[in-house]
DNA sequence: AGCACGCCGACT
DNA sequence: GTCGGCGTGCTC
């Protein structure tokens, strides 16, 4: 008895009803050619006629009644075609991050829905006016030839007509094209016109020199064998234009190259250098762009018009036939991790595309994310420093203030006496200040005095922040908002009050402690509009305020050569957060924040106020001493089994009744105890650190393995218990692969 | 997307 | 009855 193979296979037909797997039989022939990836040949519909398919799977058994399975009639030959590669890490997704194939593909081929709004298709006459007329004159005679008439009369009088507007204005169906068309009477026209979104209009033949120090480094990562590199420059070493140098050569090689920014360092400045070296060789996507502008953009890399991308998290599924370089900037970037289903990690699946392609990967960071520097001291990936600012300029001076101090002399206050004296001596000098909160709203939460229950969201297990300017209570979760209570509503005390502090408080205080200084505030609140976030940073730069407060938004790469004083108000914020990588994120915060001061000509001073002045993180981060970090953060991972010694996965199981939640997690656990994987760590299930969003409730277990392979093969196993027990239909089980946040 | 099936009115 | 236009449903 022979194996039969069958391959699901997504059609190459960009429809909506047809973007879901179709299965094939695989002839004996071709079933050691066809694996997942295989770009090959089907007969397709009624007729049979011959189309192209992209294999996602290949599996024994038939889904279906096997007379009614078609063959694969042959493979697509050729070098690995482009979609194959972007199908395969489709699948790379897919499977490493627990999604559908149908997700997968529609984070990687963006393009698929979008394509028929943007190909407009044109009809035309292909006779002559007086033909047509008469034409005309014969159909509308004719009886069942009205629609026939509509078209073509219009033809004659606008010239040429969008096919949607004709089938929608007119009523002309596809039979009536396909017919008229076929007698030669008119034509479809495919009209594409291509734009490029940014329009700077130079040549592109500004050129760079490097330093000694990038010389050696950009020959280093081009000569090297790996795939993967690690550049660890600190700010104002000149990555980027280490970065130019190695993508001129990949271009020079005939590849391409894609440049992952940080959505929200996607500024002009950036691109404008880009511009200025490469010209019209360059293109960039964001999220500005519309779905038309941004296939555009695709199609043009396809047909090589371009040869370098740069944009955020999606820009890495540009289709370009032969990419020689990936580099991601700012590699520890939280944004690189995506927050929806398939919750893909930018630098893995660049990295995997790489492999596929050939290509190099090539991450810069100051403050390189504790799993990519693990990689590069394993010599997973080659790592190449900067260690210089390429201007010499000296790192600030930093002050931790204990904060538990200022509160035993009797200082209540937001602001430290030293930070205070400071502000008022920049303010004298007429120098910049930037104070960094990691909190939006006035204040954190609104508690009881009486009975000290904190006022919480009805649909979230989360309390509520006071936003004074609005006067009103919100979820900084759901959305939900409520009026300011008067009196506590479990236990009607009046003497209810807020705790905790955020950036709408600072700007208060600030105001009434330095009534002459110009504050702008920029959090999530004030740049809500087009265009704010701008506007409020350009207003910074051009010296027209005197104090920036805000959340980690103004923190991330932006330069403002006036700032002497930074002023860190609450350190240690994010540490409360309880997951393992809260020192981390905690040091970066930090580090970041602080390269802001002196980057001018004047040396520049940061004061870092915390209430846990022992914390490793704080001091490393106030030394600017990132291997001291490393060493002490990694030790700690090793011992408690997190990422990147060990991998991880979160399971997520929500749904909106608790019980169910609670049944379904216990369930999913015990099979996970009693299959009896080895060296398998397991904790949970447990209630979600916010157990209810938006009315639907959370539980999470988190399993750590040494092999990431054990992880999938776990996930996948529960994916098929799910599927099998009908009662768990309707509950959501997400999956998290190395999660970057805590549940 | 695109093919064929089948409905329906018109003409023989 | 038969022909042809035209809408519709389905595609492993």
């Amino acid at each position: 008895m022979i194996n039969l193979l069958f391959a699901n296979i997504i059609v190459d037909i960009s429809h909506e009803k047809l973007d879901r797997p179709f299965q094939y039989l695989i002839p004996e022939r071709l079933q050691k050619d066809i694996m997942a990836g295989s770009r090959v040949e089907v007969p397709f519909g009624k007729g049979n006629r011959i189309i192209t398919g992209y294999v996602i799977e290949v599996v024994d058994t038939p889904c279906m009644e096997i007379s009614k399975i078609k063959e694969i009639s042959g493979i697509k030959k050729g070098s690995l075609k482009i979609e194959s590669q972007l199908i395969a890490l489709s699948w790379f997704i897919k499977e490493y991050y627990g999604s559908t194939m149908n997700k997968a593909l529609k984070t990687v081929i963006p393009i698929k829905s979008s394509v028929k709004n943007k190909d407009k298709k044109y009809l035309k006459l292909r006779i002559s006016k007086e033909e047509a007329l008469d034409l005309y004159e014969n159909y509308i005679r004719r009886k069942n030839t009205v629609q026939r008439a509509m078209l073509i009369k219009e033809l004659t009088e606008v010239d040429s007509i969008e096919l949607e507007i004709a089938k929608s204005k007119l009523g002309v169906s596809d039979s009536i094209v396909k017919n008229l068309e076929e007698s030669k009477i008119i034509e479809i026209q495919r009209n594409v016109v291509y734009r490029n979104p940014i329009n700077i209009e130079s040549v592109g033949n500004y050129n760079i020199e490097l330093n000694p120090m990038q010389r050696k480094v950009a020959d280093d990562i081009l000569s090297d064998f790996r795939t993967t590199h690690l550049l660890f420059g600190v700010t104002g070493s000149g990555k980027t234009e280490v970065y130019m140098e190695i993508i001129q050569n990949i271009i020079n090689d005939g590849k391409e190259a894609i440049v992952l920014i940080p959505e929200i360092a996607l500024t002009y400045q950036t691109i404008r250098r880009f511009y200025e070296k490469f010209g019209n060789k360059v293109s960039i996507i964001n999220s500005k762009l519309s779905q038309g502008e941004r296939y555009d953009q695709f199609e043009r890399a396809k047909k090589g018009e371009i040869k370098i991308m740069i944009g955020p998290r999606s820009a890495l599924f540009t289709p370009f036939n032969n990419l020689g370089l990936i580099i991601i900037d700012e590699e520890h970037e939280g944004a690189y991790k995506s927050d929806q289903v398939p919750k893909y990690h930018a630098r893995e699946v660049a990295i995997q595309r790489a492999k596929l392609t050939g290509a190099k990967v090539v991450l810069g960071s100051a403050t390189p994310s504790v799993n990519t520097y693990y990689k590069a001291m394993n010599g997973e990936y080659g790592l190449h420093r900067l260690l210089k600012r390429a201007n010499e300029q000296a790192l600030p001076t930093v002050d931790i203030v204990d904060m538990r101090e200022e509160l035993n002399n009797g200082n209540k206050e937001i602001f430290s006496g030293k930070l205070k004296q400071l502000i008022e001596d920049r303010l004298e000098k007429n120098e910049q200040i930037m104070l960094f909160l990691n909190r939006r709203g006035y204040s954190s939460f609104i508690s009881c005095r009486a009975c000290g229950k904190a006022i919480k969201c009805p649909h979230c297990d989360v309390s509520l922040t006071l936003h004074k300017k609005i006067k009103k209570l919100e979820c900084h979760y759901c959305g939900y908002s409520s009026e300011i209570p008067k009196i506590c509503p479990t236990c009607s005390s009046k003497y209810i009050g807020g705790f905790g502090i955020g950036t709408e408080q600072i700007e208060e205080k600030v105001k009434e402690l330095f009534p002459t200084a110009k504050v702008l505030r920029m959090d999530m609140d004030t740049t809500k509009g087009k265009g704010e976030h701008e506007n409020i940073l350009s207003t910074f730069a051009k010296g027209e305020a005197d104090i920036l407060i805000g959340t980690q938004m103004i923190v991330k790469g932006h330069d403002f050569p006036g700032v002497t004083l930074v002023g860190i108000l609450a350190a240690d914020l994010s540490l409360f957060a309880s997951d393992y990588m809260a020192e981390e994120k905690t040091f970066q915060l930090l580090t970041q924040a602080a390269g802001r001061a002196g980057r001018g000509n004047k040396p520049g001073e940061v004061v870092i106020q915390t209430y846990s002045p022992e914390e490793l993180c704080i001091i490393s981060a106030s030394k600017q001493d990132y291997e001291e970090f490393y060493n002490n953060e990694i030790e700690y991972r090793s011992l408690m089994t997190y990422p990147p010694v060990y991998d991880m996965m979160a399971i997520l199981i929500s749904d909106a009744k608790e019980e169910f939640v609670e049944i379904v997690s216990r369930d999913i656990a015990n099979r996970i105890e009693k299959s009896n994987i080895e060296d398998l760590i397991m904790i949970g299930p447990a209630k979600a650190s916010i157990s209810k969003i938006n009315d639907i409730y959370r539980e999470v277990i988190y399993l750590k393995h040494k092999d990431e392979e054990i992880l999938i093969k776990v996930k996948n196993a529960i994916n098929r218990y799910v599927e099998r027990v009908e009662q768990y239909k309707k509950i959501s089980i997400q999956f998290d692969f190395n999660p970057m946040m805590h549940y």
